[in-house]
DNA sequence: AGAAGTTTGTGAACGAGAGAACAAAATCGT
DNA sequence: ACGATTTTGTTCTCTCGTTCACAAACTTCT
């Protein structure tokens, strides 16, 4: 991704965080919280890395090595206060603030993403949809009325969005993340099966379910073919 | 994911393939099959590592080395047969043959992710959509009707579906999980918030939107903090 | 208080992936 | 026919990520 291997620390004596998480833990922190959040409702105290992993569905060493990163919020011989981890994490990866986010496309992906409810849930706002389809500017999803494309910059500037999510069709993805970018945008999220190009400031990542379902067929195929091997050689 | 490290290459003498492509190389090979196909599109015949590489978004000694992995379909001095080239990666995946599909769960996204055309273009058939709720049941989407979810077991053995699609709420996700393992699908694409446990023979992807908003989220936080350290630093 | 039992945090070994660099193999021009 | 040019396939090195294993630190029991 985009390399931000600069500054070691910020000022001098500030080396416990020592800023600079690896990407592949920055990825399950969510999957933690998560965890955390459901011990919590269950009225869990206090959990042990054993059980975090177990319920993040990874493994311990794994986990506790994640969460030294951060620091060390575990005791030994007790475990992680639930609690109180779970607001460490969500304030490490910038959840105790509030995100606004626009989705461009208001197709029927569009639309499933903007009827889902666990996006103010946790921390993010929809600021706007956004389609250039006149037929669709004005439709009603939730609490927000579909607006055209056109207001994108006017948008994006008077609600500090910083997050963009492209659902639109692969041909106008391209397009729509300039417009995002030179409005100010600087994280997308792209739905649209295209590769996109941007400025290296810029964090894009993508969700794509025909890739996802490819590399299912891959390893089905795969794991066929071994069945065949199997059988053959029983012969 | 599930290791599947065994027998080294099914019969003797037959290494030019040498079974067992790295998981990062699977994972790119939906991307330069889309790019080939763009290409194609275009009327492209030929085309050198450094175009396939700019079209797919990676480095070209990267994409060499993925395709190196398949076989030498290259020709050095000119590049890659667009449509031979793209042939022998549909073929490596597995879509030269048809894959049966089922999703469960036809809420707002299971809803969208039927109405999704890129399904039945490349190779993967919706065999059925399926849903717990009675009031949803009859409901027809596209060309196909929503069964009730007690018709799991049937719908798999009568079309072999290998692969099922999760788009449940994520109380539902872990029991339609394991209807699904029991009926015998070996694959899923789950796109609730729930960690799923499946047996080793199982391959399981995830798909999480409020994951990917988290992580785009936490770098987006990181850069804000750079920005103000360095005002800081100005003062 | 001290021994026994738990559980974290981390050093070290190992494995997988990325990228640079270059020899081998093809085409093209003369 | 042969040298110049292009472009692949692959080796080597480096970085990143995972897992093991264990000392340090805490609790509990006697």
């Amino acid at each position: 991704m985009t390399s931000a291997r600069s500054r070691k620390s910020g000022r001098a004596g500030d080396d416990r965080a020592e800023r600079g998480i690896p990407e592949a833990t920055v990825a399950r922190l969510p999957v933690y919280l998560r965890a955390l959040t459901s011990l919590s409702d269950g009225d869990v105290a206090t959990a042990s890395s054993a059980d975090l992993a177990t319920a993040a569905g990874v493994n311990s060493a794994k986990l506790r090595k994640d969460l030294s990163y951060l620091g060390t919020y575990g005791t030994r011989g007790v475990g992680y206060d639930v609690n109180y981890l779970r607001y460490q994490i969500a304030r490490e990866i910038g959840l105790t603030q509030d995100w606004s986010v626009v989705i461009v496309g208001i197709g029927n992906l569009g639309r499933a993403l903007a009827n889902y409810s666990g996006f103010a849930s946790r921390g993010f706002r929809l600021a706007a949809l956004l389609d250039s389809d006149g037929a669709r500017v004005g439709e009603v999803i939730g609490d927000l009325k579909v607006s055209a494309v056109e207001d994108l910059e006017a948008v994006v500037r008077d609600n500090a969005v910083a997050i963009g999510v492209i659902a639109t069709p692969a041909e106008a993805a391209q397009d729509v993340c300039d417009q995002l970018v030179s409005a100010g945008v600087s994280s997308i999220l792209n739905f649209a099966p295209a590769v996109l190009v941007v400025p290296d400031h810029v964090d894009v990542r993508k969700v794509d379910l025909s890739i996802e379902l490819q590399i299912l067929a891959y390893h089905e195929q795969r794991k066929a073919q071994e069945l065949g091997a199997l059988e053959a050689g029983a012969v």
